[in-house]
DNA sequence: ATTATTTTTTTACGCGCGTAAAATTCAATA
DNA sequence: TATTGAATTTTACGCGCGTAAAAAAATAAT
C-alpha cells in the first residue's frame, strides 16, 4: 500500500481511507487513486485489514442444511443482499447435526463477524452455546425461532399460512389430515397447532398422522412411512396436508409407487399438499400444491435487521419478531 | 498469546509452534499448554495467523451451482475431507454465471488459498481468467474439465457410464433416443458423443433430441421443452436417455402432466433414464433409473490431489486426468 | 561425566494495514 | 485578501502473530 500510495501520489492513510469508503476522499484524490488502480491493480491484504479494523465487514450466515434447496436459495438471496450492502457473507451449513452447529459457532468466532444470520437447527441446537454466542455477536435468527435467543427473529407465520391451506382444502374437497414427523424445530410444532386450530374453527375433526423418523432426510421419511401408512390403510383422510414440502415429495413418491392417483381431478383418489414452495415442488408428479414462504421478504428483512444492529442501532420490541404471510400456490396435487 | 504463554509457563514462540503442530513440541510442554488451554480457552487470531504464514491452510472449493443438490453433496464431501486433513475449506457457488465465477476467482485471491478445487462452469467460463488464476494458485479441476487448465482433472468417464446405460436400455426394450439441451460444459458434449458411439456399436440408429434453453434451470427446461416435444409427438423413441438427471426430472414432470405413464412395467408407454444419481432421483414418480457417479471416489481423489500439490508434490502425467466409473442404478422409470 | 542432539527460549524483525492526533494544504466563502 | 472549514499529510503507534538465528536448557547417547 505504501508503494501504491506513492504511485498514485497520495499518502498511505489516504489510500486506506479510500478503500474503506471511496466517497470519503476528495473527488480529485479519488480519481488519482483509481487511475493508479487501473495500472497496478493493487488490493489491500484481507487479513491485515481484518486484523486491524475495529469491526470486520464479515457477516456469517448459518443454515441447518445447505443440501436442502430451500435453504440454499434463501442463503443465496441473503448473500447477495449482504454483498450489495458492502459486506462479506460466508455461509455455513450445520448439516442437521448439533455437533456441526456448535463447531460453526466456534468457527464464526474466529472470523470475528460484524453480525450473524442464524437459522438454527431447533430442537437439536445446543441452547447454551447459541445463547453465549448471541451475547457476544449481534445475531438475528431466521426461519426457525428459539425463544430468548438472538436480537430478533424473521420468519413465516404458520398461523396464517396453514389456515390458508386448510381453508382451501376444505373448500374444495374433504378436510385434510396432517402428516408429520417428529418435529425438528418449533416451526413443525406450530404448523401442527395451526392445523388443529384451523380445523376446529371450521368445525371439522382434526387428524394428525405422526410417523417415525429422525434426521433431515425428510423425503426418505415421507417415502418410507408413506408406503407403510398407505399399505396399512392408515390415513384418516384422503386429503393430506404435509408438515413441509420435502415430506410431501416423499409421500407423493410413496403414493405413486402404491398405484394411487394423486390430484384434484375426477379420477384421483387422494390429494396431497405441502408447505414452503420448495424449488422442486413444481416438478413432482403431480406438481405440488403448497404455501409459498416469502423468501424475498424474509431475506430482505433479515439482512436489514442485522445490518441495523451492526451499525449500532437497536431493535425495538415491535421489530423483534417479524412474521411474513405465505401465499397459496395451487398446482395439480391438491 | 503473550499472556497465554505466560500462563502456561512456556514462551510465546513455543505456543505458536504448538498451534501449528501440537506434535512438534515435547510431550510435557504440550501438556502444560493444553492444561492452560482448558482454563483460558485461548485461540490464535485467524487474521494475524494468515497474514504471517508463508502459506495459509485455506482451500477454496468452487462449484457451478450450489442450489443443485448434486454439487451441494459433492462440496460437502470435499469440505469434510479438507477439514480432516487440517485445512479450512470455503465453498463458493458460481450460480451458473460467468460474472460470478470471475468474481469468485478474485475473492479467492484475496484469501490466499493454499490450493483450490474448481468445478468450472464450462462453456460460460472465462478461459483467460481461469488460466491466469491456475498459474498463481495450485488448482485441481473436478466434475467438468477445461483442456489445458489446472494441474489435474478428476471426474467421471462418460464413455463408460453412458454405454452402460445404453446397453441396459437396448437389452430391456427399445433403443433410446438422447434428450439434451444446449451443452453448458464439455461433459454434456461427451455424453452425447458417447451415446452416438454406443448406439452405433450396437447397430442402432441414434437419435438426438436437442431442445432449446439456457441457464442452469435444467428441470424447467426439461419440463417446458418436454411438454412441447411430447405434444408435437416429436420423440423418435419412447425410450429416452436424458443428458442428466435434472433434465430427466423435468421431462418426467412433463410426461406426467401429459398423461403418459412412464416406467418399465407392461402398462407403461414410455421409459426415461437419467445420469448422475441426483439426490432427488429416488423420489420422482416413477423413481428415476440412472447412472450413479462415484461421489466418494471423486471427492476423495480431488482432495488427495490438491493436497499433494499444496505440499509441494507434483502430479505425474498418469494422474493428470482421472476418470471414475459410474454404476447403474435401476429404478422404476426405465 | 562428557559429548552430541533435540527442544526451548531469547531476541529481533516484519507482515500490511487501521487509527489517532497534530500539522499542513486546499478550496470555498466572506 | 483574509478567513474558515474540510480534506489531506505527517508522524507515530500498535494489531497478533510467524519466523529466523543464536543462545540456553533439557535430554539422549557415548
Amino acid at each position: 500500500m505504501e508503494e501504491f500510495a506513492a504511485k498514485s501520489g497520495v499518502s498511505r492513510p489516504t489510500v486506506s481511507k479510500y478503500f474503506n469508503d471511496p466517497s470519503s476522499v476528495r473527488a480529485s484524490t479519488r480519481e488519482r487513486i483509481e487511475a493508479a488502480l487501473e495500472r497496478y491493480d493493487f488490493r489491500p491484504n484481507l487479513y491485515a485489514v481484518n486484523q486491524n479494523r475495529r469491526l470486520t465487514k464479515n457477516i456469517g450466515i448459518v443454515v441447518p442444511n445447505l443440501a436442502d434447496p430451500f435453504f440454499s436459495e434463501l442463503a443465496r438471496n441473503i448473500e447477495r443482499r449482504c454483498i450489495d450492502a458492502g459486506f462479506s457473507p460466508t455461509t455455513f451449513s450445520s448439516h442437521g447435526s448439533r455437533e456441526h452447529e456448535i463447531e460453526i459457532m466456534d468457527t464464526l468466532r474466529s472470523i470475528r463477524p460484524a453480525g450473524v444470520l442464524l437459522a438454527p437447527l431447533g430442537r437439536s441446537s445446543d441452547r447454551a452455546t447459541l445463547e453465549a454466542f448471541c451475547k457476544d455477536v449481534p445475531t438475528v435468527l431466521f426461519d426457525s425461532n428459539i425463544e430468548g435467543i438472538g436480537a430478533a427473529f424473521i420468519g413465516s407465520d404458520p398461523f396464517q399460512s396453514i389456515p390458508l391451506m386448510v381453508d382451501y382444502l376444505c373448500r374444495t374437497g374433504a378436510p385434510p389430515c396432517f402428516f408429520e414427523m417428529p418435529p425438528v424445530n418449533p416451526n413443525a410444532n406450530k404448523r401442527r397447532d395451526a392445523y388443529l386450530r384451523a380445523m376446529q374453527r371450521l368445525g371439522h375433526t382434526p387428524h394428525v398422522v405422526r410417523v417415525e423418523g429422525h434426521g433431515w432426510d425428510f423425503e426418505d421419511i415421507g417415502y418410507r412411512e408413506g408406503l407403510r401408512v398407505i399399505a396399512e390403510g392408515g390415513l384418516p383422510s384422503q386429503t393430506v396436508l404435509c408438515s413441509n414440502d420435502r415430506l410431501a415429495i416423499g409421500l407423493l413418491a410413496a403414493a405413486y409407487e402404491s398405484g394411487i392417483r394423486v390430484g384434484i381431478t375426477e379420477e384421483c383418489t387422494m390429494r396431497i399438499a405441502g408447505h414452503d414452495d420448495h424449488p422442486f415442488a413444481r416438478f413432482t408428479g403431480p406438481s405440488l400444491t403448497t404455501v409459498a414462504q416469502d423468501y424475498k421478504a424474509i431475506s430482505e428483512r433479515s439482512v436489514e435487521t442485522v445490518l441495523k444492529l451492526v451499525e449500532g442501532g437497536s431493535i425495538d420490541d415491535s421489530a423483534r419478531d417479524i412474521l411474513f404471510d405465505g401465499h397459496l400456490v395451487m398446482r395439480a396435487s391438491a
